[in-house]
RNA sequence: CGGGAUGUGGCGCAGUUGGCAGCGCACUUGGUUUGGGACCAAGGGGUCCCCCGUUCGAGUCGGGGUAUCCCGACCA
């Protein structure tokens, strides 16, 4: 049979497409723009889930839910955030079907029109701040530190599984706080905190750095942001975290009384993850044989393929690789033994391969008699014999050690695609090449606009913690005097 | 919302000047196989996206609708 899968040169799109679909991560749905996610997709989107909700809770944030109807009202408490989502929101207007006077299915009930029409939540801010309204009433109570999962809706135009699709899982993080200096230092401790995941946790290098004015998120005063490379050179903004001011509370009316009698407004912060993770994921470590799963997110670390003739030699060694299983998970290392009898060694392996399983153990008559198993890692395609004896020590160390590389496979490629450029010749060449650009900006929104319509890219982010260059310098478009390096990139 | 393409079995597709709806994969059964995507044989499975029209006859031609995908614009 032929490889299954597009490569990634000849159209990243359908490459892309092809390991989401066959790799049974998810599909499309029957409603435009959802998805179906699948359980070997959802098993990979859990362990994000459990990491995350682990180091929210250990930064002091509780978990809580709220509706997914919003009275169309909040929404426009807020002047510029319903400016930024008005476009893209899902709207109840009827409470009741009625068979339809044909006879034919059902219709919509006209009787049943909603007083006001509810939205589904594009995200939680409005109805949130309308529930910290009665929470909070003295400095006693603040802060607030928490966070929902939940689904939201936006209707985009267009949508891509995983990366935009009409309904996405994500959580939101929505924080009250007595002091501006408080809720700024939340806002730079969560985007650390998806820093810290996407890097230990997806093997993936991020950028880290505010948002500037025109990429904002719609009624904050500051946006933080981490943005990862894809294998195509291209941005994803993979998380971001919102210093929202005192927007919110005074949109809702949120005052507390302070310690010395006072009544101050609250401030706000708010952050997101989404499953677009999942698509971040998959684009920044697979490659033409299918999905590169880091070990500390696949939901299977080792899968183990019998090679056998007869009844006997398979009996014989699925019993050895049941106790070596039993060893391994001991040290807290998933592991399937794949003993389906109606499909040869071939192809499992490219089905392994396929999804991403960090490492396949290959054992057969010749390795049980001498002891030992044909160990394959998916991250170098590369396979060694090693002794049974200690196996399950050896692929602890092994795991670790692919982690380890996926990441610095995916820091070396980002590192040779980010480059100063200081001409605009340059700049337009460089950036179809699909590389970051370090350069000059002169800070206004109209520069960024007109270098977006020329080109395409946009303002990733103003860095902090990487590839911050604080110098002067000219900038790139308009040559006016610039004082630091931004990251330009086309964006997904 | 603009431009383009495509809707035929679970998936991928072919179907010529309009004339019995096919192929590959998958599935079921039996057998031989099994160290990198096995082979043989026999089976099962279709409202050809929907509606209207032209015609003796429509998967095929015409009109309308609808869905999906790709490229833009918008966005996480």
């Amino acid at each position: 049979m032929a490889k299954e899968l597009t490569g990634r040169a000849e159209n990243y799109s359908q490459w892309y497409n092809d390991i989401v679909n066959k790799a049974g991560l998810a599909e499309n749905s029957a409603v435009r723009g959802c998805m179906v996610i699948k359980p070997y997709g959802y098993a990979i989107w859990e362990k994000m889930h459990e990491a995350l909700d682990k180091m929210f809770k250990e930064t002091g944030h509780q978990n809580a839910y709220f509706p997914l109807f919003i009275p169309k009202s909040f929404l426009s408490r807020e002047a510029e955030h319903v400016e930024g989502f008005a476009k893209e929101c899902a709207v109840v207007t009827h409470h009741r079907l009625m068979v339809s006077p044909d006879g034919n299915g059902v219709v919509v009930d006209p009787d049943a029109k909603l007083e006001e029409e509810l939205v589904v939540r594009p995200t939680s801010e409005t109805i949130i701040w309308n529930t910290y309204k009665n929470w909070i009433k003295s400095y006693r109570d603040l802060p607030i530190l928490v966070n929902q999962w939940a689904n939201v809706v936006r209707w985009e135009m267009r949508t891509r599984l995983f990366l935009r699709t009409a309904e996405f899982l994500w959580q939101e993080g929505h924080t009250a706080h007595a002091t501006r200096e408080e809720a700024i230092e939340e806002t730079f401790k969560m985007v650390n905190v998806y820093a810290k995941f996407a890097r230990e946790y997806m093997a993936l290098p991020v950028i880290v750095g505010h948002k500037s004015e025109g990429e904002r998120f719609a009624g904050a005063l500051d946006t933080l942001c981490i943005e990862a490379m894809m294998q195509d050179g291209k941005a994803l903004q993979a998380g971001t975290s919102h210093f929202l001011g005192q927007n919110f509370a005074k949109a809702f009316e949120v005052q507390y009384a302070t310690a010395d009698g006072g009544l101050e407004y609250v401030w706000a912060t708010s952050w997101g993850v989404s499953t677009r993770l999942m698509g971040a994921l998959i684009m920044a470590h697979s490659d033409d044989n299918g999905l590169v799963l880091p070990p500390k997110l696949a939901p299977i670390h080792v899968v183990m393929v019998p090679i056998f003739k007869s009844a006997e030699e398979h009996s014989a060694i699925v019993a050895r690789m049941e106790e070596i299983k039993k060893e391994a998970e001991a040290l807290g290392i998933s592991v399937t033994i794949d003993d389906r009898d109606n499909l040869r060694p071939g192809f499992k392996f490219a089905e392994w391969e396929l999804k991403g399983v960090p490492v396949r153990i290959a054992m057969g008559p010749r390795d049980l008699a001498a002891g030992m198993a044909e160990v394959a890692r998916r991250d170098t395609l590369t396979k060694e014999s090693l002794p049974q004896e200690g196996l399950a020590q050896t692929l602890r160390n092994l795991l670790d050690e692919i982690q380890d590389n996926i990441y610095r496979k995916a820091l070396s490629f980002r590192d040779e695609h980010v480059i100063k450029v200081d001409t605009w010749e340059e700049f337009k060449e460089k950036i179809e090449e699909g590389y970051f650009l370090l350069c000059h900006w002169d800070g206004t929104a109209e520069t960024e606009a007109r270098i977006q319509e020329e080109t395409k890219a946009t303002i990733r982010c103003i860095p902090i913690d990487s590839y911050v260059v604080e110098e002067e310098g000219k900038c790139i478009y308009t040559g006016k005097p610039s004082q630091r390096r931004v990251v330009f990139a086309k964006a997904y």
